[in-house]
DNA sequence: AAAGCGTGGTG
DNA sequence: TCACCAAGCTT
């Protein structure tokens, strides 16, 4: 049995995405606003982590020049706990850019949607297709799985040299009526039925035209290099207060977490930084001596993508005349607790406040 | 080209 | 506990 034709691929992929695909709101639209910003939530993540975001971004911002007016803090708060927050950054500053350079409307074309910051060709080839109907084919894991699968290709899905047989393959099987759909549908497929583990070839219409099926290598395709372990961090939090008020400060270098706020951070090389190296490090920075000075008895362990962190808190409880230093030589702002909970933060913080402050 | 960027779910 | 994965993009 050879490779499916691109009309038998497509009609039954469409055929099946009738029959299987999941309501979702941003299915039901053609506002490219609408569809934008659902792509950029969907990068990367589930769709049942991202629809409550969804929802909730689209009933504080309705339109664009909503999200555009509102203050990068509000964005990125509404996105907290989403991961990624480059994407949150990204989608206010597009935002902005698209009301006041283009009045408030999308680019109309794959090639102008390219160059926004954020959308890349995925996102690019979702909105151009979804809100246009281009007949461009989007690109994402769950296409390179059923392609790689269906067609037995052997490229390393995670190297970018391999993207352009699977851009050019995903391109001549798209259906120029229909592209739309079509993209919805494999991703669908991908997502529901030629699933990473365990996919359901007993009842896929593809199974006697499926190079990985017929051939028994379902399980050993797409080919995927492995990721790199990740690097193991230290960090010692401490936690600045004047009376029930407490000091946080935005992160603004490039690394993690960049525009959400945390507190005075000490970090180290190794695990167990004793508690008075912690402490003379802060009596530095301040230049003065600590008296109250409290180890949160409890070790946080926080996973990212890359990255594993292992986090120890201190309470320390400051006099009013240290106010100005902390301030001006730390660049620490005091909140109230009111205030913290309306700022963004990474889970990670935010756990910590949920058990020992809020 | 490879590395960096989150979080939550799953086996 | 751990590795893998999820509607990727940027530098």
């Amino acid at each position: 049995m050879p490779a499916p034709t691109p009309s038998f691929f497509s009609s039954a992929l469409i055929q099946w995405y009738h029959r299987h695909q999941r309501a979702l709101p941003w299915r039901e639209t053609r506002d490219p606003y609408a569809i934008w910003l659902s792509e950029i939530i969907l990068q990367q993540t589930r769709v049942k982590q991202g629809l409550p975001y969804y929802l909730r971004f689209m009933e504080r911002f309705p339109t664009v020049s909503d999200l555009a007016n509102a203050p990068q803090d509000e964005v990125l708060r509404l996105w907290q706990g989403l991961g990624y927050y480059s994407r949150a950054r990204n989608l206010h500053f597009t935002a902005k850019q698209v009301v006041e350079e283009f009045g408030g409307q999308f680019p109309g074309t794959y090639q102008e949607l390219l160059k926004l910051k954020g959308v890349g060709s995925y996102t690019a080839a979702a909105i151009a297709s979804f809100a246009y109907r281009e007949p461009v084919a989007v690109l994402d894991g769950n296409v390179y799985r059923v392609l790689a699968r269906v067609f037995g290709k052997y490229e390393n899905i995670a190297a970018p040299a391999s993207k352009k047989v699977f851009e050019e393959l995903a391109n001549s099987l798209i259906p120029q009526d229909e592209p739309d759909t079509f993209n919805q549908a494999i991703m669908e497929f991908g997502a529901i039925q030629c699933t990473p583990v365990a996919p359901d070839c007993l009842f896929c219409p593809l199974q006697q035209t499926c190079f990985a099926f017929l051939n028994g290598l379902v399980n050993a395709l797409p080919l995927k290099e492995k990721a790199k372990s990740s690097r193991q961090r230290f960090f010692q939090y401490l936690v600045l207060q004047v009376g029930d008020q407490v000091y946080m400060k935005k992160r603004t270098q490039n690394d993690i977490w960049m525009g959400l706020y945390d507190f005075f951070l000490v970090e180290s090389e190794a695990p167990g930084l004793p508690a008075p190296e912690v402490k003379s490090q802060l009596e530095q920075a301040l230049q003065e001596a600590v008296a109250a000075f409290t180890p949160v008895d409890q070790t946080y362990k926080h996973v990212l993508s890359h990255q594993k962190i292992m986090a120890q808190f201190y309470l320390v409880s400051l006099p009013n005349r240290l106010r100005k230093e902390v301030e001006e030589s730390i660049g620490l702002s005091l909140y109230s607790l009111e205030a913290i909970e309306e700022l963004p933060k990474a889970v990670l913080i935010n756990s910590f406040l949920k058990d020992h402050l809020f």
